[in-house]
DNA sequence: CGCTAGAGTGAGAGTCATTCTCATTTAGAA
DNA sequence: TTCTAAATGAGAATGACTCTCACTCTAGCG
């Protein structure tokens, strides 16, 4: 999908709602929050800005580990992982370069091209621990 | 899901099929290929198989890029990862200690517990690179 | 400013992996 | 062999995501 041309308030409203919500949210989880709001904005074109808005990397997406996309606007520039609390959401962001390394070598070490991948930490956080 | 307590010829079946197939497969997949060899097998007892095999670790699962879950009967025991070809599906397993530590390392600094980590390399093997 | 082309939208239908339901089958203990 | 509940499977249900297409609204132009 090539960039958008036209500026439409529907668009800024996603990325607006992206900002203001501190963990990773799904695409649902973003329309409802949107209709809720009081915005008529459909859920086909939440998921329209949220595939753009991933295109550009102005916003992070991973698969939750129940295979749901999920997005959240990202201030670390470049490419980074998270940490994920499993419970509340919060998420702290990681640059890894060990583990970038560890791909490129492997991917070497057999040969591999184009490697891309997939690097997502899941736990529970302080503060959840302690609410347990 | 506690451990079968019935031996099955469809949960044999399926344990059968995955062992013969080296890559990673799906559990639509499995169930093509299991019909096409005659037996009369269910979709939905492919998935309870796949659950049940996933949960004692006899399978390997992970999400594809796009989503879907897919098994791999899996040699190496303990935990690693894999490097798996985008497209024909071969698969290299890997442990991976340097990833494992900066898991703990970071799980810790972030005071976060209960850590688990999504770790897959998704890539071009040397054959098909040429063969493109 | 209006006008217009066509990018963008959204309600609803469609897709597709996975799970659920429940009538029927069958493993395995007695 | 008998019996019972675990296991199965056909088909329905679920749910995330995509597609369709008539309608709307942006933005470039006169
Ligand atoms: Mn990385
Ligand atoms: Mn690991
Ligand atoms: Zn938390
Ligand atoms: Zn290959």
């Amino acid at each position: 999908m090539q960039q958008p041309r036209r500026n439409t308030w529907q668009r800024e409203a996603v990325r607006a709602a992206l900002v203001q919500t501190p963990g990773f949210v799904s695409a649902q989880q973003l329309h409802q929050v949107l209709r809720d709001a009081g915005t008529t904005i459909g859920l086909a074109t939440v998921y329209r800005a949220l595939a753009g808005l991933s295109e550009t990397e102005e916003v992070d997406s991973l698969q939750s580990p129940d295979g749901e996309n999920l997005f959240r606007f990202c201030a670390m520039p470049g490419h980074h992982h998270h940490l994920i609390c499993r419970a509340c959401g919060d998420t702290r962001e990681l640059s890894a370069t060990v583990v970038e390394e560890w791909t490129r070598r492997v991917g070497a070490e057999h040969g591999f091209s184009d490697i891309e991948h997939v690097v997502d930490l899941f736990g529970i956080c302080e503060r959840c621990r302690a609410t347990a």
